[in-house]
DNA sequence: TTTT
DNA sequence: TTTT
């Protein structure tokens, strides 16, 4: 139906490092594995518990898979937001199974790296902050600036990335 | 991990009346199958199409679960706040099997009805909005106010449902 | 700073027609003003409360302009997602003056219509739902699909809608 | 009215420290000053541009009052979430002004600290991460667990916070 | 006033 | 498999 709203908002580290696919016309996919946790005391017995979940997470925006591939590792803390797309295959034995992703569809979702430290070799000599972000559309659309509009189109890491990248990515 | 965030934002439809099982403890544990979807013109033909999600979402915040149980049924368009858990189960065959739920944990989540005509009986005869909506928390810790504390405890949806749950959930 | 999430989301009613201004490059910037509420039991005088609040949304983008512009109006229920933002301004002694409005930038932002009793005249035969909704993004970057992608554009309100727009806006 | 949702999420930094007052209960009310900003390339002049915003919060959370207090410095990095509020002051002039703030109710709000450096004087030494987290809810309703809640209350930072706090919030 |  |  329309009227529908379906939003997955995720902060926390990367369990390894990021795979990257690549579509027919060289676009990159790329798919992050996500820990999130919580960690409580438990009243009865006074002892700290923890429970770590772990999300897969696939990037079909393109600007946004290439920040991924290019600054992301395993360790690095990253805002996502995405959606909830569950998706049917079938395992070895022809059963049906279903799994479930966060997926940032083309120009859709957000990105934002949320340390340094894990950002790459450009930023590995970073003293701290360092993070970068970017958030969905479509660098080309952007780079227009009136009064009216008072807004950036996306967030940027400084002037440490490399130029290709600089030219296709806004930031 | 701590500094991390695990959050599901939906406004969709129910597929089907809700479904309630009960703990030991006699508290209700509700769950519902919510779609969210898309439509889209194709540019190549023309088309319209249109891709429909399917969620389960598992209500185990009381409060909420009583809300969901008494006022929501097929078609019910609601608004639902929760996280993401995946839990493994066994197939008849004994196969490891995972399922992703969109989860309201104990005085967590939040549940907001965004139409009234399907909000059940007690609200069959409101004019249009008529909608209900509660947020998280325990109802027994709200009901004191102060000026500094400038804001209420949840929503509510007039004075037309029961007192017992008036008396227990707080709208 | 980078590393940086500003986002608002309100689910609430227009308190009044959606006010509409031109740039001088014609595109439309659409003003709403959104009331939520909340409402809850006062523990100590047994009385029901309610608190109002009331939004600024200033859309930039501009499909979602032309959306807010032709099909909400007084009491429309919407989906909003923007971003905070504080505006330093005069008032007629001079004096400095603060105004915050939750504000959709160009290709951001999102807007998603959730009753069609509101929606005007095409959808006023709607037997129920029949909302409509669109996220974002650009209309023109999209149309095309691949299974790799998995998702639509935008979503949509039916076959309704004039077609002029229906070229413009992806819904 | 009901049906309503009114959620703001920031990312960003503290611009100073945390300002604590006290209700006449003694409970602390914190007020933080959130930077969130994005940075873009100018298409026009090839430059980098950067805009800033500003961000009032308090926090009326008893718990998340406590962990702002203790824990959060100039220049910590948050997650927050809170409710856009408008309210009504008086300047010196006996003229009518209004201030939106970002607030976390009693009982209700998020906050989750994403760095550690500026975690006070406890988590000084750490090496790194060492960030806490704490979600909403009150400490006291926690504790017990089941099979069936399948969810920890809270996210913790470790066994390196006071005692008394250990005991009133649940990290 | 933060952060990069 | 992350993080603390």
């Amino acid at each position: 139906m329309s009227g529908s709203v379906n939003k997955v908002i995720l902060v926390g580290n990367l369990g390894r490092d990021p795979e990257t696919r690549r579509l027919n016309s060289g676009e990159p996919v790329v798919n992050l594995r996500i820990a999130t946790s919580e960690t409580w005391r438990d009243k009865a017995s006074g002892e700290r518990r923890e429970r770590t979940e772990w999300h897969n997470v696939v990037i079909f925006n393109e600007n946004l898979a290439r920040v991924a591939e290019q600054y992301l590792k395993k360790g690095s803390k990253v805002y996502i937001e995405g959606q909830l797309q569950t998706r049917k295959w079938q395992d070895k034995d022809g059963q049906e199974r279903y799994t479930t992703e966060v997926v940032l569809q083309r120009f859709r979702g957000e990105l934002t790296i949320l340390d340094s430290r894990n950002g790459g070799g450009d930023l590995a000599g970073e003293e701290e902050g360092g993070s970068l972000g970017y958030s969905g559309g479509r660098g080309g659309d952007f780079g227009r600036s009136s009064p009216m509009e008072r807004r950036p189109a996306a967030a940027s890491g400084g002037s440490k990335f490399p130029n290709d990248l600089d030219d296709d990515i806004p930031f």
